[in-house]
DNA sequence: TGGTTTGTTGCAGC
DNA sequence: AGCTGCAACAAACC
């Protein structure tokens, strides 16, 4: 499910219960859910891949992982980490991460920095791109502090389109480049998103988990790149390394 | 059929 | 003390 584009259309799709009581809360979520009942849901926000669920001044905090799933109005057979029953039906989550904000979230997140935020601010991501010359470009891109919201599908269109190999380090690009990638992440952003709500969007995909390329049809490069050892996907003729 | 994966945390070990 | 690397989570998909 979880790259932000999905978390901002299961954020919609929670927002109508905005303004109803939560008349029944329940699940094997670890926080105290008692402490849930019978507040308002007073907004639903998200920070790239988190959802945010402000309740009268309690903030939950759901984070999908690889792995989590929700249900609205039906339920999965299994049971959920976090169930809250409104008036008008109910929302149920299943294998996340479920946790209390300690904080009002708008002291723990920077939302400039969320790929798909009204707040969203290029040139402040250019310049901590450029605070950073010796980060790999794959790191980057999955870098939440960087790019809120940007998974690995994320990291393998965009170095597609932008025509960059995934090994190439910040420091190493051109500055037109760089300006390139922060302008391309937001820009697939919304292509997921919406490619995401039509039910479309792996037919769009030109490298993830594809085998060839589509500009030169040699065989893509398969492996696993970075800090993390995430899935890269990428043409070694097509995109470039400099430096 | 079974290996892979739209992700992150926490902790062991150094 | 601060880092790194790996297990854990746990299920749809190809």
């Amino acid at each position: 499910m979880p790259e932000g584009p999905s978390i901002l259309i299961l954020r919609e799709e929670v927002e109508r219960f905005v303004g109803q009581k939560v008349q029944r809360a329940e699940g094997n979520a670890r926080i105290d859910i008692a402490v849930l009942q019978g507040r308002t849901l007073t907004a639903v926000r998200s920070w790239g891949k988190q959802l945010l669920l402000e309740l009268d001044g309690v903030t939950v905090r759901v984070h999908l992982l690889l792995f989590g799933s929700y249900a609205i109005d039906t339920r999965k057979d299994r049971p959920p980490r976090l169930s809250l029953g409104f008036a008008s039906g109910e929302v149920n989550f299943y294998n996340c991460s479920v946790r209390l904000l300690e904080a009002p979230a708008d002291t723990l997140y920077d939302w400039r920095s969320d790929t798909l935020s009204d707040q969203w601010d290029p040139a402040l991501t250019l310049a901590r791109l450029r605070d950073l010359p010796d980060m790999l470009i794959c790191d980057a891109i999955l870098d939440q502090q960087l790019f809120a919201g940007a998974g690995n599908i994320f990291k393998n269109e965009v170095l597609f389109r932008i025509r960059v190999h995934p090994l190439n380090t910040l420091g190493a690009l051109p500055g037109e480049k760089l300006e390139e990638l922060v302008a391309e992440v937001r820009q697939y952003a919304f292509d997921f998103l919406a490619w995401k709500k039509a039910h479309v969007l792996k037919q769009h995909w030109q490298a993830h988990r594809q085998h060839t390329c589509p500009r030169c049809a040699i065989p893509f490069s398969k492996a696993k790149l970075g800090r993390n050892q995430r899935r890269s996907y990428y043409c070694e003729h097509c995109q470039l390394r400099y430096g």
